[in-house]
DNA sequence: TCCGTCATGGGAACCGGTTGCTACGGTGTT
DNA sequence: AACACCGTAGCAACCGGTTCCCATGACGGA
């Protein structure tokens, strides 16, 4: 079991070019590939590589021109399954396309969002991806559209994946899936049941995700010729503990319904566990659905109704698109369908 | 709203020096902080550099020997609950010193973590992080020892978090926490309640994590004079799909227990389908516990008793105990400790 | 008024690679 | 035997930064 002497430092490529008795530029070549080298040479070289263990420094080989670049995606937090998944696309493909992914998480916090960008930037970044909704407002067109510009003049690209698009003339890639329709189908879902009164445990106002459901939500009533009642409406955020702390107040509020449609999965998770808590069984006192289809869902108590969206497809098409795209082509827009997937969570409301 | 127009390509620090009337070296001073420059001189550098919206080159000033190295981890899939948090945890501490991350998945493919640790070490990573358990064999401790060597002789250095350690020697930093202790006072408490019968829903039998937990649950019987049934232990993986089929064939095959623990939380959601399938209520007919304490543990119906492990402090300390680490000094191994969380999911076990 | 000193900026070498161009030695041709 | 040609390897310049070392000019003191 020999095992080479751990050599104190990283060696250079001049230090196997001593040790093979050849210049650097030889070395270079015989790695390198094409250039023709005897072979006599080539085995000293290779032999002189292996005995120290050498491998090229990566960040050199990028400086001079050669060596794929690393690919960055930022995210707010990398716990939220559907985010996960998505991370997950994009470094499988990235993987699958040979390059390296840099990853980066704001908390949520602008900010940091844009310190990393301008790392990503000095990394010299093959594209930077952007994950997950946000709250849409002039400042944030304002601030992304610069982000953009900026990376693009870098040579790099900005990819928005499951955010909300810019102003067109922005140097931008965007990959969406439909909010909207996904939520506007799950509440005609539960309508037809003849659900009337459907609570809906919602996002941050301002979070173009959460705002996109509500929209469907508020859709599918309309198209069914009703008019939802505001207070039926709730807002907080994408955890359990909201979606546990919202259902647990509209019960104590006394607030009337048959069904509930949360903006999320993880959302619906602690709203089950706040029914159960108050006595109510699902779904026959109260029906319940989610949002995101993530591996839990079936495993709910009943299993939850909810909408599928393809994250980690997602995340796959952000990084094809954004790498395989011809410098002078017009920019992307994708939008990805959803589907709602029918289990066991809504059934008709009950009798009064 | 003036947007700086496009530059088509990225400037470089002589760009600057150009536009600026100065030398590349002044402006490398005034961006680079202590050498005293005239105000009238850094006020004509930082215009141009905000004229040009030039940012340094990260791979030329890493080459240079300036500038925070970037660190690695590699894990086997983001999207498990666990590893998430670790992940977390890795890029949280990282950040927080000043690092960036690059991430890799391997699929549980030992060739991809190979290709992945030579790739980090041609980035010259400051350290790489090995996240996850595995098939703990000698080939396993051959091959990790010589990536411990092959990082060690770069400069950089090897952690393993959540794996098992190597035969002394190896230049690498362990950072472990105790399956077998949480799975044994885990299934002391089942024990405590009455239950002789308790099936165990393991992972690989090769797999360090889901050994480790096996172990802890036949100590836990042996230390109450118990001698567990083998034909209870059966092995899948760590999916939820596992939890399901696994316990399916129990009930089919009519094997007879009076609780249930899974080697993970996902296992558990996948077993408590499987009964609720089959009718049985947990824990009035049987109990039930995970292992990991997942967000959604609590959530599941009766709220799962489970492991809570620290899983992002764990990826918190691989990092600071990496970084901080002074080169001479002697490797470390830290083991850090779980503790049962108990919730609804065990009770005793029915009269007869 | 002359000289020493200090503040400031530039030239050049270096980090670790790649590659265009050139020089050298050995062979094949006439 | 002289010449051309080709295969092979080395020199040097370059990628985009940093930093050592030195030159210059302004300033203050004797």
């Amino acid at each position: 079991m020999t095992r080479k002497s751990g050599d104190a430092s990283r060696s250079t490529i001049r230090d196997v070019a001593a040790r093979a008795g050849v210049s650097a530029s030889t070395v270079s070549r015989v790695l390198g590939g094409e250039y023709p080298v005897s072979a006599a040479t080539r085995g000293r070289v290779m032999r002189a590589v292996r005995e120290l263990d050498y491998v090229a420094d990566a960040r050199a080989k990028a400086i001079a021109g050669v060596g794929t670049p690393t690919l960055a995606f930022v995210l707010e937090d990398i716990t939220g399954p559907s985010f996960a998944h998505m991370a997950h696309g994009v470094e499988r493909e990235a993987t699958r396309l040979g390059h390296l992914c840099l990853v980066c998480s704001t908390e949520g916090d602008v900010r940091h969002e844009l310190e990393f960008v301008e790392m990503m930037r000095a990394q010299r970044a093959a594209a930077v991806i952007l994950v997950g909704g946000t709250a849409d407002t002039p400042e944030y067109r304002e601030r992304t559209h610069r982000m953009a510009d900026s990376l693009a003049s870098a040579g790099s690209r900005l990819v928005l994946c499951g955010r909300p698009p810019l102003d067109p003339g922005a140097p931008v890639t965007v990959i969406e899936y439909d909010n909207e329709g996904g939520a506007y189908t799950l509440v005609a879902h539960v309508l037809a049941q003849g659900h009337r009164r459907v609570l809906y445990l919602g996002g941050r106002t301002d979070h173009t995700t959460a705002l996109g459901r509500e929209h469907g939500y508020l859709a599918a009533h309309r198209a069914r010729g009703l008019d939802p009642d505001p207070s039926l409406v709730l807002h907080g955020d994408f955890t359990r503990d909201s979606g546990h702390r919202l259902t647990q107040q509209a019960l104590k509020d006394g607030l009337e319904f048959s069904a509930v449609v949360a903006a999320t999965d993880m959302v619906a998770a602690g709203a089950l566990t706040a029914l159960h808590e108050a006595g109510l069984t699902v779904p026959g006192d109260v029906s319940l659905a989610g949002y995101d289809d993530i591996p839990f869902a079936r495993d709910l108590h009943p299993a939850l109704t909810t909408v599928h969206v393809p994250y980690e497809e997602l995340g796959r098409l952000a990084v094809r698109t954004a790498l395989e795209r011809t410098p002078g082509a017009p920019d992307e827009h994708l939008l990805l369908g959803t589907h709602v997937v029918v289990r066991d969570s809504v059934g008709a409301p009950p009798a009064r």
